[in-house]
DNA sequence: CTTGACTCTGTACAAGACTACAGGGTTTAT
DNA sequence: ATAAACCCTGTAGTCTTGTACAGAGTCAAG
């Protein structure tokens, strides 16, 4: 039989068990087979499941879409152009991250730079430019992280 | 008198009630006077500590990370090397979150690029992408993200 | 004196992605 | 027959940075 106990697909996948029923629950997995005591039975299909939902959360998917990404793949009938845009909107949106980020490491790394790190806190130029009031309240992608798509 | 009632200096600051209390209960900011009735009475400067935290999340700190910079910050024998630690080490968190999303984007853009947007899923190039096992198992930053200092 | 604006405390909720029980039932090996 | 290892459901907790009440007290203006 080529079935798989929960905890042989959570092994075999590198998840815990607890993960595999979260996505169960979540609906990125279909509900599984049972046994006549109530185990679930994955198809082997259900490692493959997984790692797609693995790859996709490492270039930065959210379960939400990942959801909707899998409802494409399942569907017959589905569309490749939202995948492309899911894909384009992501990309953009990680732009606009990295963006945000090296603002903050400029400014970061200038701080650094002028801190001698030698002396008293009250003299150190850090401090002194953090109690700068902010001069205009840039917006940060935290604000603008949702996807408009 | 130079004090502030809790909503003009939510007003003077802009920021929410809530959020003030918020920093108060989390140890950002010193309890304040009361007057008689119990309500808060904050003096002037508390303007400038909450210009400091805002400042300090702009640039990526944490509130637990701005609460031990307000800290050395008050504390008139604090050490500017803990705060010039404090700040590179923030600065390479963030460098190692942008290489990351660098990663992730580059990724994207390829898959952007390979998927011509029409057709069924079945045959999309992201699709089959994301199907494949990963790789490596790559750590993100989201895994090594604490600070070791 | 009443209305409206303000403030107080304490608690609960939000998002996102899990993780951890508690209190049971099942399977397998000895 | 019994212990270990597995599985079930359902609920609750974690982390962070706030927001949103509910229910009550206070203050200033008309």
């Amino acid at each position: 039989m080529n079935t798989l106990s929960i905890g042989q697909l959570a092994r075999a996948c590198g998840l815990g068990i607890e993960t595999i029923r979260f996505y169960e629950r979540e609906g990125l997995l279909p509900p599984p087979q049972r046994t006549a005591a109530g185990y679930r039975k994955f198809s082997t299909d259900s490692v493959q499941r997984l790692n797609f939902i693995r790859r996709a959360k490492e270039v930065g998917f959210t379960l939400d879409e990942i959801r909707e990404l899998l409802a494409l793949h399942d569907d017959p009938h589905g569309e490749r152009t939202r995948v492309k845009a899911l894909t384009e909107a992501k990309l953009a949106q990680i732009e606009r991250k990295i963006l945000d980020l090296s603002r903050m490491r400029d400014v970061l790394a200038h701080l650094a730079t002028e801190c001698s790190g030698v002396g008293p806190v009250s003299s150190c130029p850090i401090i002194q430019a953090l109690e700068q009031p902010p001069l205009t309240h840039q917006q940060t992608s935290q604000d603008s992280d949702e996807q408009h798509d």
